[in-house]
DNA sequence: AGCACATAGTGAGTGTGCGTCACGATCTCG
DNA sequence: CGAGATCGTGACGCACACTCACTATGTGCT
């Protein structure tokens, strides 16, 4: 029955889930970053310069949250925080000139990655994995999951 | 050029990872579990009754973190801690029923799980999914991820 | 203008997960 | 029997996420 075949795929789903975290997790702590620090230069990578409150928002934390991250990236010297030209209570968080190099060169491994996971992969097998993909990300939508939760219908 | 493919590709992989834990972590809280103690009980329900050293090791995390686990496992009542039979040292940690129960459920959950990822899909689109997973998790192995890591050849 | 209310960021405190180091109790082996 | 390994844990530190209370500021309404 087709049961057990599916149990066997969300078997390497999951596999593959735990071993991609472990290699991120390990390669961003050789840099002195860790995952959610990470996440945020990440977030400000696509952002440009923001408030602390964009970021939380962005993250889906609370505002208390970014102010430990960006705590930490600050001290480590890959934001830093200025004061917002027109608004005396919020910050800008933006990158230092190291931090922007980090994130440059962290994009530059993601293509390696990729090129590792999917390279020199037959034309058919990528297509269709891709395809597949595609359609279990779509059906985790559908059943309501969203990478950023928290939105509230109003 | 395939480049960006591979990335799309890598884009809906990492995609998917995101929202995995998050649909774990969200319906295992429902019952008053984390992550981390979730896959202690899930290893214990694998091995048996084991004494915290063997949890240790099959987890790859350090002794005091399983003490920390078990701890909170015990409080609310899914393990019970047990003197050793032969070693007096060792504490051999043990389902109550509650606990089996609750692994129990969580199988089954599962199966519901692969059902709303792959029920319906087409057999090849599956098959070829199936084997595309297993490569790149194959390659990933290769490149020498290991789900346990805490072996060192000697 | 003035006051009420919303918003930005932070201090304080809590819970969880993970680690190391030091330690007592115990096993094992020469 | 004594040396050394092993089991579990207390003490302590760090990262992360949360809530609550609070200051400083912006906004809007009358």
């Amino acid at each position: 029955m087709a049961e057990q075949r599916h149990l066997a795929a969300l078997d390497r789903v999951l596999e593959l889930v735990v071993l991609l975290n472990k290699d991120m997790t390990e390669s961003l702590a050789k840099e002195g970053l860790t995952p959610s620090r990470t996440t945020l230069l990440w977030l400000l990578r696509s952002t440009g310069p923001s408030t602390q409150r964009a970021l939380a928002d962005g993250l889906g934390v609370s505002a208390r949250t970014v102010t430990g991250l960006v705590d930490g990236l600050e001290a480590t010297g890959f934001v830093t925080r200025r004061p917002h030209p027109t608004d005396r209570r919020a910050l800008l968080v933006s990158f230092t000139e190291r931090g922007a190099a980090v994130v440059a060169a962290m994009e530059q491994e993601q293509a390696g990655f990729a090129d590792l996971l999917f390279g020199g992969m037959s034309e058919d097998r990528f297509e269709c994995l891709h395809a597949g993909l595609g359609e279990i990300v779509d059906r985790l939508r559908a059943a309501g999951l969203t990478t950023t939760p928290g939105e509230e219908p109003s």
